[in-house]
RNA sequence: GGGCGGGUAGCUCAGGUGGCUAGAGCGACAGCCUUACAAGCUGUAGGUCACAGGUUCAAGUCCUGUCCCGCCUACCA
């Protein structure tokens, strides 16, 4: 006897399987293979700790994908590894080292940089074996990390090749600043988060006038920085005093009235302070008058010696309400207005960014933005979902220079070098020998590049890029890359340019960016806001399985998918009805071994073997096609009917009954179908699939995946010829089969009693069908003392009835039947089918719709309305009959 | 200010190019420990598909408008 447990142990089977295809080499990709190439690169995770949701569902699809394709044949190739991050990770680890007692300044550089790597080391290893847990089928001898060396010479080989192409430069322009990381940051790393703030109203003097102009800032302390006001040229109230002064306030400086079209007169004032060196517009308007940009900040947002000396060294916001209380002291001061705004935040530590004029490094990436979208729009390169693509473009046709250089340490370091006799600047792979000048002593730019260089990059260094690989040839361009649409631009329109601009190619021929993971309230899921669902609590909780196929279920191509925990019980339940399945079928194949001999005929199977192997095949099309087609939660859904609603509830009910009656065959069948779908299951349940698949017999009759190792290197299932006349018998019998029970249940005749079943139809055909299989199926399904069929009976005294087109059943229950209970029975079904009957008549009573709508559809309404009026009038008399009686 | 996504059963969601009597899971209710599974089985209830127009023979599906919810984006100081 079997020693299955009854209950499928997750922890106990998923285990064992992960170090079995690994030591098999299952997962690696081969760099020369005559099989078509499939490749994904993974989003490489940040080495900062931890999987979390967002991570598990992405890769979960990306594992269905990989072992998809595997299965389908391809040299599949998932290239995984680990990024290290910058800035992010820096502040992980500025934060132990405050634990510690210590600082990143203290530490120095070079210390600093080694602790960074030593915690690499762990975070990685960790990392990997989260996705591990999780069954991802990397090719783990790939693994890349994006400071390597290898990828280091790809950041070096980039930079050097688009600096010589004049896209990467250095100049002084207005960025974004962190007076935190200080650090210059992109645009995109900055997060407007709306914030209660005020309107400052403050009075600006004119001189020589009695003239006082009402200024509206937000932002006070800017003031110090001021260099002119700015009024719009058309605007009669300030027209007059265009080209005179103001007295600064608390400053005692002098600064012009200009005219500049930006200045909108009916917002605020209409009079707007200029401050070139603090702000985006204001810095505009500098350039266009030539103002002076005079910077009042540190780098670190205290005030420095421009501003007048008693602020100096206060912060920018001790700054602000020194500021507000001298200029009520002054009665510079009209009112303070309340005024809800957004205000720039850091996203990696959440500081309010400083608008700062700052010598950077950039890179124009409008030259390659228009080649991506040109490339895109040759479909070298797809979207799915669809509408992203229209997201995609409007980002890359309103581009500006990507600020690639930080003030940071943890990162590729800049390959630009200064000669220390003439400062000439070269861009070289290694430290340069000599300069033009003749001096020999270089010093190397101090900033690292934004880490989202050299993942940009990862596409093709990863597979060896600047080298001439093999893997490169072989799998560049890629075939699908995976990701959430909130890093469209961050990371994927950059692999693209970078791609196009390196390689000449586009990285990958489909990008699937798929939702975010929310919460039931619809709300994305992050540890901060402490609504996370954590990947490997849930894995010890309910398995991986059941995880990975709530995800693949929960992902519908919505922005945010919910994922309740009622979804992934359901994938526990799942899991444990297909193991109990496999348990019944290998429990009986020890009393009915499959012979070694050869297949009997189609034509010669049983009903029910022909209808679920139809079925088999219906099941096999649809998941491949919904893969296809990236409808991942329509694969789960697909097999989760299929295996639950038509194996296990009808088909195994049918193989049951063969049994005592020594006829095996259905369960052979059985096993046969389990091992097929379990290949079909394996890219979204690989453990319990593979656990099952090495349980079930799988040589012989299959000859396809005889002298597999593993399901996982088993080809998929090929569809077969469908039956639909099989289909169609089936469905019958089902249908009679569904209505005798809903009586029984309804009027409830109890469980253990035989009932006499009484069949009426004109058609033939459906007699006879029923009289050759009802006999042998309906004991499987409930309690029948014997069956009549006939073109035509009359109804049984204290009868129930069941109505099913031109069929009826009716069941003698003298005794048994309370008439009241069965008349609002019928009257209920009665009600629902004058609504159903008077609608289509309705249709088909518009000569417009004989005449329009195409003849099928025509047909199909019209058997609809005979089959519905033939109800109908069986129904009306069997209700005459009950009231009468 | 622009743009996108969503509003379908109590809850979470499916319903490619308009056409089968609008579906699933969870939950609810009633009955079953039927020899694979009580994490199960059987049955039942529950929806004027946000609202208002329009196109069409035919609208949950297409168009217009309105109202909610969410997101992205934008230089309104």
């Amino acid at each position: 006897m079997t020693s299955l447990p009854k209950i499928y142990d997750p922890q106990e089977i998923e285990g064992k399987w992960y170090q079995f295809w690994q030591s098999n080499g299952f997962f690696h990709a081969e760099a020369i293979s005559d099989k078509p190439p499939y490749a994904i690169v993974i989003p490489p995770p940040n080495i900062t700790g931890s999987l979390h949701i967002g991570h598990a569902l992405d890769n979960t699809l990306q594992d269905c994908l990989i072992r998809w394709k595997r299965m389908q044949g391809y040299n599949v190739l998932w290239m995984p590894g680990t990024d290290h991050a910058g800035i992010v990770t820096e502040l992980i680890m500025e934060r132990k080292l405050v634990e510690e007692g210590t600082s990143r300044n203290a530490l120095g550089r070079e210390k600093f940089i080694e602790r960074m790597w030593q915690w690499k080391a762990e975070s990685a290893g960790y990392i990997v074996s989260q996705l591990q847990q999780l069954g991802c089928s990397c090719d783990w001898e790939r693994e890349r990390f994006t400071l390597d060396d290898g990828l280091s010479k790809a950041v070096r080989t980039a930079f050097v090749k688009l600096y010589n192409q004049g896209l990467i430069y250095r100049g002084t322009y207005m960025v974004n600043w962190c007076p935190q990381c200080n650090t210059a940051v992109s645009n995109l790393e900055v997060e407007p988060i709306e914030i209660d703030g005020n309107f400052y109203h403050i009075r600006y003097p004119v001189i020589d006038s009695d003239v006082v102009l009402e200024i509206a800032t937000t932002r006070p302390e800017t003031m110090l920085g001021d260099t002119a006001v700015a009024v719009h040229p058309d605007d009669e109230r300030y027209q007059h005093l265009i080209g005179k002064k103001v007295l600064l306030p608390l400053c005692d400086r002098e600064i012009p009235i200009i005219a500049d079209d930006y200045v909108d007169t009916e917002f605020g004032t209409g009079a707007l302070k200029v401050t070139p060196a603090h702000d985006v517009n204001d810095y505009e308007i500098g350039l266009r008058h030539d103002l002076e940009q005079r910077t009042i900040f540190t780098q670190d947002g205290h005030i420095n010696e421009n501003a007048p000396e008693k602020y100096l060294g206060l912060s920018r916001w001790e700054c602000r309400k020194k500021v507000v209380q001298d200029l009520e002291n002054g009665d510079f001061l009209v009112k303070i207005v309340p005024h809800r705004h957004a205000v720039g935040h850091h996203d990696r530590c959440n500081t309010v960014v400083e608008p700062a004029i700052s010598l950077q490094w950039f890179m124009n990436v409008k030259p390659l933005a228009q080649k991506a979208i040109e490339a895109t729009k040759k479909s070298e390169v797809t979207f799915i979902p669809e509408r992203e693509t229209a997201r995609f473009f409007h980002w890359m046709e309103n581009i500006e220079p990507w600020p690639i250089s930080r003030q940071r340490w943890w990162g590729h370091r800049l390959p630009i070098w200064y000669c220390s006799a003439c400062e000439k600047v070269t861009a070289a792979m290694d430290t340069p020998k000599q300069c033009e000048c003749g001096a020999t002593d270089f010093h190397q730019d101090e900033d690292v590049l934004d880490t989202w260089f050299s993942s940009g990059l990862w596409p093709f260094s990863t597979m060896g890029w600047p080298e001439e690989t093999d893997e490169l040839k072989t799998f560049y361009p890629t075939s699908v890359l995976v990701t959430g649409w909130d890093i469209l631009f961050f990371w994927v329109a950059r692999m693209i340019m970078l791609g196009l601009g390196c390689m000449d190619k586009v990285p990958f021929r489909t990008v699937y960016l798929h939702g975010l993971v929310a919460d039931e309230k619809g709300q994305k899921m992050s540890k901060s806001k402490g609504n996370s669902i954590d990947p490997l609590e849930t894995i010890a909780t309910y398995g991986t399985d059941a995880f990975r196929f709530a995800l693949a279920n929960a992902s519908t191509p919505i922005p945010y998918v919910p994922l309740p925990e009622s979804q992934i019980e359901a994938g526990k339940r799942f899991a444990n009805k297909v193991w109990n399945a496999a348990r019944f079928i290998l429990m009986n194949l020890e009393k009915h071994p499959i012979p070694t001999t050869e297949k009997i005929e189609a034509a010669q199977e049983p009903l029910e073997i022909q209808w679920i192997r139809s079925r088999l095949s219906h099941t096999i099309k649809s998941t491949t096609d919904a893969l296809e087609n990236f409808r991942f939660y329509e694969v789960a859904q697909t097999l989760y009917a299929f295996l639950w609603h038509e194996f296990c509830d009808w088909y195994l009910e049918f193989a049951k009954q063969r049994l005592p009656k020594n006829e095996p065959q259905a369960l052979w069948v059985a096993a046969d179908v389990l091992e097929q779908v379990m290949r079909l299951l394996h890219p979204i349940m690989p453990f319990l699939t593979e656990e099952i698949w090495q349980l079930l017999p799988h040589g012989g009759n299959n000859s396809d995946v005889d002298g597999n190792a593993s399901v996982t290197v088993a080809p998929l299932p090929k569809p077969t010829e469908e039956n639909p006349d099989a289909e169609t018998t089936m469905s019958t019998l089902m249908g009679v089969i569904e209505n005798i029970r809903s009586i029984r249940g309804e009027l409830n005749v109890p469980i253990g009693a035989s009932v006499e079943v009484h069949i009426q139809s004109p058609n033939a055909v459906v007699r006879n069908r029923l009289e050759t299989y009802l006999e042998q199926y309906l004991p499987a399904f409930t309690k029948v003392s014997d069956i009549t069929i006939a073109a035509s009976l009359p109804k049984p005294p204290a009868s129930a009835e069941a109505v099913i087109g031109d069929l009826a059943i009716y069941i003698p229950l003298a005794g048994v039947i309370d008439f009241e209970a069965e008349k609002a029975r019928l009257t209920k079904r009665y009600d629902q089918i004058v609504k159903d009957v008077e609608a289509a008549q309705k249709t088909l009573e518009n000569p417009n719709f004989i005449e329009r709508a195409p003849e099928k559809v025509v047909a199909q309404k019209r058997e609809l309305l005979e089959r519905l009026l033939i109800e109908q009038e069986k129904l009306a008399r069997s209700l005459t009959m009950l009231t009468s009686s």
